[in-house]
DNA sequence: TGAGTAATAAACTTTTTAGTATATTTTTGC
DNA sequence: GCAAAAATATACTAAAAAGTTTATTACTCA
């Protein structure tokens, strides 16, 4: 990694949670400049303009947040371990791994009617993780850790749909309790398709 | 209402759909101005500045959504009639009752870390719907409509953050399928209930 | 150690958007 | 029909944000 490479990734990690927190739109370049700490020469050397750097800085959160979900996941063997641990990494919604929430919802509550590039790849971010639910719950059932009447696809919209819509809500109500309760519900859920 | 009350309340109704589709950084005085057919001088006679047609904007959706749904809901007398009648109301997210998706969930990711003032409004709704949800739910449990296995306020987010989680997904994923699967899983999931 | 690469400093232009001012025209209701 | 209210037209200022320029400094590695 050259000093110019390492320069350009500080500078999307710096970007990262500032667009999480403030948004495509809401985020100035000047807000980027403070918070890398880098002048505007630099920056625009870097990126074509304020366009470029809101992609790219989309491409980090959404693989940074994918990558450490994976990571979570892959910890464990089973699906209902796999399943469980996608809910626990979200357990506390006012403290999230990357600050101001979740940057798949966020960034497509901002771009489902502007933003066509970001918006293709939150579009298949989100195709990706359903598939992959899909597909753990599939691998539990063939395993006979499920039921068959266990259906992968509707179960896995489900259960981002709720925990996603529910990382928001508990944001806006500046608490994580209710959060509680939805991961408990769903995992009773999962649970009684054990056999 | 006089001519002036009127033609604020256009601008409102022209900013609306607007502001739901564009968010609110997104949004331009001049987005408004060319939808409400309208001068400057017009508006800023009848608003203070950006932020107080932002406020006021947030405001109008989130009543009108919120009538929407109740008179959607009034109509059926039955707990499961209202709940399932929340669902249906929710069914074609490209095609929402305010273009745009929904007005509570847009407002809330793009107000969750700044925006204070419209953050409670949010909050304020959330609060209310819950509340309301569980209610539902729990006349439904009191009329042995439901078996008192049902917990009412896990239930209420649950069926809230799912939908409102899924309609947002089908949007970024150009999609209405999805949200056929939830709304059946939703209602069998209620009907398991049922005595 | 020196040539090329990377970053700074600072001043600048451009664009966009918010907001103001005022004279004129239109509308409304008594 | 006329006075007050409401809106237009037009031209403007102010502020913020994006993006450019260039000379200078610092770093890196063969």
């Amino acid at each position: 990694m050259t000093k110019a490479e390492k320069t350009k990734q500080f500078i999307l990690e710096s970007a990262g949670p500032i667009y999480n927190v403030k948004g495509i739109n809401g985020t100035a370049v000047d807000d980027v400049l403070d918070a890398a700490k880098v002048t505007k020469g630099c920056l625009y050397s870097h990126f074509e303009n304020k366009e470029d750097l809101s992609i790219q800085t989309a491409d980090y959160l959404l693989n940074k947040i994918t990558y450490g979900l994976a990571q979570a996941m892959m910890k464990e063997k089973t699906a209902k371990g796999k399943i469980f641990a996608y809910m626990e990494f979200n357990r506390f919604p006012l403290n999230t791994y990357i600050s101001g929430g979740c940057p798949i919802f966020n960034l497509a509550s901002e771009v489902d009617d502007n933003h066509v590039v970001i918006k293709k790849k939150v579009n298949a971010v989100l195709v990706t993780s359903q598939k992959m639910f899909a597909n753990i719950i599939q691998f539990g059932i063939d395993n006979k850790e499920f039921s068959d009447k266990l259906d992968p696809i509707v179960f896995s919209f489900k259960l981002f749909s709720s925990v996603e819509g529910g990382i928001l809500m508990c944001r806006v109500m500046n608490t994580n309790h209710p959060m509680k309760g939805l991961i408990k519900n769903l995992k009773d859920e999962l649970e009684s398709y054990s056999i």
